[in-house]
DNA sequence: ATTAATATGTTATAATATAACATAGTACGG
DNA sequence: CCGTACTATGTTATATTATAACATATTAAT
């Protein structure tokens, strides 16, 4: 099992992390022949700047203070969609929020673990899940493509408050 | 395991758990001391008349033609809204549409599994996935309350055809 | 320089959902 | 039976989320 959980919801800050992500965003672009440019930096670095989901209109504003220009939805919903592809991003679809991947490397299905209280998103990795998922599909021979697990809770930070 | 998986996706109609659905619904209401309404009962046929779920304007759309009337948005939304707390109905939140649950009375929390193609939805209720994700919450000290598990992928049906 | 491809800007609008207040129906104690 | 409180529905307006369609700009390769 793989997981961000205790950085998310007990760690001081995310800092560190978002320059490898960052760097690694930088070279995945590379490889696969993508442009990571300005306007898309940009939106990646605000959601994750976020251990909270933002709505596409809240990157939005937080966009158009950055650059000190208006910006129209298109703008914002064009370069999530882009992240998105590469796996660097994810829709909560519950939220209507994006999120960074914390383990965009990752060929297991991630899922996500949303503080009702305090809103924070940790992701985690575990094959156990996934392979009983993968059985089961396989038993109704389902061709399983994507999946999408949002486990809605109380961190443990916020439950001891 | 329980799934309704070879019923939806190789079944010829769904007709007679619909009948048992809504003696279902009425007895659960009654326990509840919950009003199984005119409108209560309608909004739950036509949804769980489809196997395909429906979005909420979708519903609107055929209430409004089964009543012969306008229907306005809030109507259907709260509709929808208790049979959702019944735990009669669930909305598959990467589609935002709803969907009949067909083990309303499981205490595991289920899945879906979502066809690509024919867009019909099946429900698996799996103690193992569920205890998994619930050993995981638990080393994490994560409570969690509920759990959304989307599936995406194509069917028995549509592989073969 | 010219073209093709990619990315962004811009305008308008579609699709989904809820707030707030008005009215109607029902249930029950007096 | 009446009045009151509660529940449900009707109605209007609007908030929130997302995309279509077309224009312009940037870039990369010929």
């Amino acid at each position: 099992m793989l997981t961000n959980y205790s950085l998310v919801f007990q760690g001081s800050n995310r800092q560190k992390s978002i320059v490898a992500a960052i760097k690694h965003a930088e070279s995945l672009c590379m490889t696969e022949n993508q442009n990571f440019t300005a306007l898309r930096r940009l939106v990646f670095e605000i959601i994750w700047e976020n251990s909270v989901p933002l709505g596409a209109y809240e990157v939005k504003n937080i966009l158009s203070r950055k650059t000190s220009k208006s910006v129209d939805p298109p703008t914002v919903y064009r370069a999530i969609e882009f992240l998105m592809k590469l796996g660097l991003v994810t829709k909560i679809s519950a939220l209507n929020a994006f999120i960074g991947c914390p383990f965009p490397s990752s060929t297991r299905s991630n899922f996500f673990m949303i503080c009702n209280e305090c809103k924070r998103v940790a992701e985690v990795s575990s094959s156990e899940v996934d392979n009983e998922i993968k059985s089961i599909a396989g038993k109704l021979s389902f061709a399983s493509e994507r999946q999408q697990i949002e486990i809605f809770g109380t961190c443990v930070s916020c439950k001891t408050d």
